[in-house]
DNA sequence: GATGAATGAGGCTTCATTCAT
DNA sequence: AATGAATGAAGCCTCATTCAT
């Protein structure tokens, strides 16, 4: 998994073969096969082992917090924190999500109607309007916004050198503050 | 060209082998080689017509404005409505842009160093600094916040049917106008 | 085709892949597959092209006779001089008939209910019952009996180089003759 | 051995993986290979035990009997009564009989030239005719025909749900008197 | 006695491309 | 301008077998 995992990042979807996967790991396609009962299998792993892992970081570090604003800011904080320590790791699971698809032609991983990763942020949202701490927005579609700025990130520290994920950190932070509102009720207490 | 663009937006980059491609366009293989030296000529003619046409139209809607505050929101609505209107095309240069590699295993679109189209938004987001509308952020990652927020869209478009791009357009400019500052120099003017 | 029903005939179910079939026709595997959509759709073809042209040969054979005792006859000699005529092709056949299986593990060409080449068998038989020409039979069996003995033929040609196609059809013939009593009819006349 | 017979019989001859008869046998491919030398080995072993079980029961049924018709009939009797009994192990033998092949192409259990199985049942019609007992025909070819009613009956089994075997025993043994001419014997006597 | 790990050969199929027409 | 024919590389997977434990 974790050549499978190196391959993904490095060669994308479509370069990450059973051949090149295995030469990387010094071993035969045939042991691949022999672990896992094929590629979809391999895959599947691949992508639920990493989401494991991060949602267990990430509930871990929201349970430290309680105020909403503190609870969206460890949300962004943590998601980027992990990507920064797994990044090639989060990097092949985004290059499975987007490309693996059934027989069917439609997505494998993606959930075709309620999102769990998204509901959940939006929900740290929709808590945040709920006890006053945020201003009126369309929590949904806020949500969606924020975590397309986390997603894009581990894109961007493949193609951009000069990407510093603290200071991207940094600003994310203070954009969710603003778009939130977080920063006026913090002005009137 | 259309067809291959029908293909890529329905069945994904791994879908769209010219075989697919020519037995939607109803013809054979051949002409389509006949018309494109090979197909990541193909590809590169979809992915730089397109951009093309968006570029245009984002230029002509830019031309219209002139405060760094509405030039940025007329970006942003811009480029929403391109996607509206041009939902398959733009989803599938997402897809080739996002897979298409080269032989040495690098992405074939993805700018290495300097993005052009990101470098153009950062532009406008130091325009309104300079020009004193906005407030202190780094432009630079607050561009690709906002790039990446626009490039999600085509995306959720797919697998979301009830997102409604027009009420994702009003979120995504009022967060803008939050994150810019562009709000609180109008307040104090 | 003809390559296909050489490799079956010689060498056996097992041993007739695509590489070989192409291989002894001098091309290469893809052309087989260019010419047909699967491995399937080949082995399909020659089943349903050789089945057809030895029902047309019977069909013929048998619209030249009129009683029972002779139609008999004569669908015992077609069907084995079709089989001196086109010993591969049958032979093919008989491999992939009984070997060829689908994805839930059931034969493919051996119809499950209703076997109508048996049908067909026993309807001549019972006509000769219905007339008073034959005995009293079970003719369902005695037509299961008949095709063992004309189905066994084309693997006795290959394993038995003493065996004589005439001879056998003679006494073949002459089984036939006594198990439907078409020879006490006779004797009455 | 028991679980090979039972997934040949079932699954057929290539569907009969060592993968496969381990998994049934709820023990691993290895087992299968220490007992057995090889697939071969295995196959082997389970033809000849099942011949030598069948030949000893038509053995032993033939030592009741004294004149060739009833021995004829008793042999008949036998392997039929026999297939009743061990339907999936007469299965497995024909698939493996009829398919198994060693290097060089050609059948490993089909004998080329003298078949022992047929030239028993071919003596036993010899000596018929040379007591007298039955009529003149060729003892080769019709023994070949009643070997092949014999062997048909285990497919008939799989694929007809309504072939009754007492019923296909009874009509067998008609045509075989017939076709010996046992039963003019008996009437002159 | 039993087994898990590993392998290489071979099977079917898809694909982008070349070539002659 | 268009196409059918042909190909070789590569992809995923199954299988019988070997080896060390």
């Amino acid at each position: 998994m974790k050549c499978a995992i190196e391959v993904l990042a490095e060669s994308g979807y479509s370069g990450a073969s059973l051949a090149e996967i295995a030469r990387r790991a010094g071993i035969s396609k045939s042991v691949v096969l022999y672990y896992f009962s094929g590629k979809d299998d391999l895959l599947s792993s691949v992508v639920f082992d990493v989401y494991g892992r991060a949602g267990q970081a990430i509930a871990e570090a929201l349970s430290h917090e309680t105020s909403p604003g503190e609870k969206i800011a460890a949300y962004v904080r943590t998601n980027l924190h992990f990507l920064e320590e797994h990044a090639a790791e989060i990097r092949a699971v985004v290059e499975i999500v987007s490309n693996a698809r059934g027989a069917d032609g439609t997505h494998s991983f993606v959930p075709q109607g309620e999102d769990p990763v998204l509901a959940h942020l939006e929900e740290l949202l929709r808590e945040g309007q709920g006890s006053g701490d945020f201003r009126e927005f369309d929590a949904h579609y806020l949500a969606i916004i924020i975590r397309s700025a986390i997603d894009t990130a581990s894109g961007r520290l493949v193609v951009d050198p000069s990407f510093y994920l603290g200071a991207y950190t940094r600003e994310l932070l203070s954009v969710v503050e603003l778009a939130t509102g977080t920063h006026r009720t913090e002005d009137s207490s």
